[in-house]
RNA sequence: GGCGAGGUAGCUCAGUCGGUAGAGCACACGGCUGAAAACCGUGGUGUCGCCGGUUCGAUUCCGGCCCUCGCCA
């Protein structure tokens, strides 16, 4: 009887964007893929280290073909606002072609920035960013109180230790910007497209298990070596945040597998903060085969 | 078995000239607008190995015991 004699016009405009967000080892590579083929269109991943080619088992990039997945070098220094850009357009490009879109990721700051239209300001140029952390080291108490002269609301929202903000909000401030938004549309509904936000959830204990296994899984494929190979070459400040990364680089293996389980569990726990901040999410149990998932979120698809 | 070092938070350890204890990491919670797998803030989670002694009071001093590590037998 649902949607029995609903008028037309009173229906949700039909759905061209499924964002599916869950901590590491939720399944959602595998779901986004069943989902995407089903649907005859394409996953756009929003992860900030799979943009990266040369880490493709660390990463655990998917097997499968993906859209901002090994797109720049691990000596290219990448960033939200750059990947909005390219996130935007992939996903314009497979809703102009196919309809719809899956966007798949366990980025939380990435996955609404590909969503949402978050208007960030613009990067600012290597040597103002230079002064201005000469500036904070010099006397960090200083560069917070100019930064109350220049910008009395960014100085509100952003703590003195903050270094990162701090700078980032000077370097705003000075060329008449601001690192306050006028509008909130991080962690508003606001959404540039139709959009469902699914969270895939799983039990503390069976994702550590899970969080196990793909850490072995990752030893036998050769994480080590694939390790090795990278740190040969140039890695920037941005890739080099990849959990484990260091870890895998000077630890013996038994130590460096403990730590990198340890890492993922940290990072996952971060994950499941943001999963529920995430405005409008659904949360679906995702302990089961993603077969079963993606077809619980089928239900979902339809019922809109 | 002898000698030496040690046993304090989940881990590594600091400390208490006797007034029941605190750092880092971990963990929990919160923040976050072009580094987000990043960055920042708040929170101590404890039979101070066990049993006695001295003392108003012992995690601290003394004795015994147990355990761990090292060296020597």
């Amino acid at each position: 009887m649902v949607g029995w004699g609903a008028p037309a016009d009173m229906s949700s405009p039909p759905l061209e964007v499924i964002a599916i967000f869950g901590p590491t080892a939720s399944g959602k590579t595998a779901v986004s893929q069943i989902l995407a083929d089903e649907l005859g269109t394409e996953v756009v991943s929003a992860d900030a280290l799979q943009v990266y080619r040369g880490l493709p088992i660390l990463t655990n990039q998917p097997e499968l073909p993906a859209r901002l997945v090994a797109i720049r070098d691990l000596s290219d220094e990448f960033s939200v606002g750059e990947y909005a850009q390219l996130a935007h357009d992939a996903i314009d490009e497979l809703v102009r072609e196919n309809g719809t879109a899956v966007v798949a990721g366990g980025t939380g700051l990435y996955l609404r920035a590909a969503l949402a239209d978050l208007d960030l300001p613009p990067a600012v140029d290597l040597e103002t960013r230079a002064r201005w952390e000469s500036v904070y080291d010099a006397d960090p108490d200083r560069a917070h109180a100019r930064l109350y002269e220049l910008d009395p609301a960014a100085a509100e929202t952003v703590h003195r230790n903050d270094r990162r903000r701090v700078v980032r909000a000077l370097e705003l401030a000075e060329t008449g910007g601001s690192l306050v938004p006028t509008h909130d549309r991080l962690w508003s509904t606001q959404t540039r497209r139709p959009t469902l936000v699914v969270g895939l959830e799983v039990e503390p204990d069976r994702l550590e298990l899970r969080i196990h296994e793909r850490t072995d899984a990752m030893f036998n494929r050769g994480v080590t070596e694939e390790v090795r190979l990278a740190l040969a070459g140039g890695v920037s400040r941005t890739a080099e945040k990849a959990l484990g990364l260091r870890e895998l680089a000077d630890q013996p293996s038994e130590l460096a597998r403990e730590q990198l389980v340890a890492r993922t569990r940290r990072y996952a726990a971060y994950q499941r903060k943001w999963m529920r901040r995430i405005p409008s999410i659904v949360m679906i149990d995702s302990d089961r085969p993603p077969e079963e998932v993606a077809s619980e979120i089928f239900g979902l698809v339809r019922a809109r």
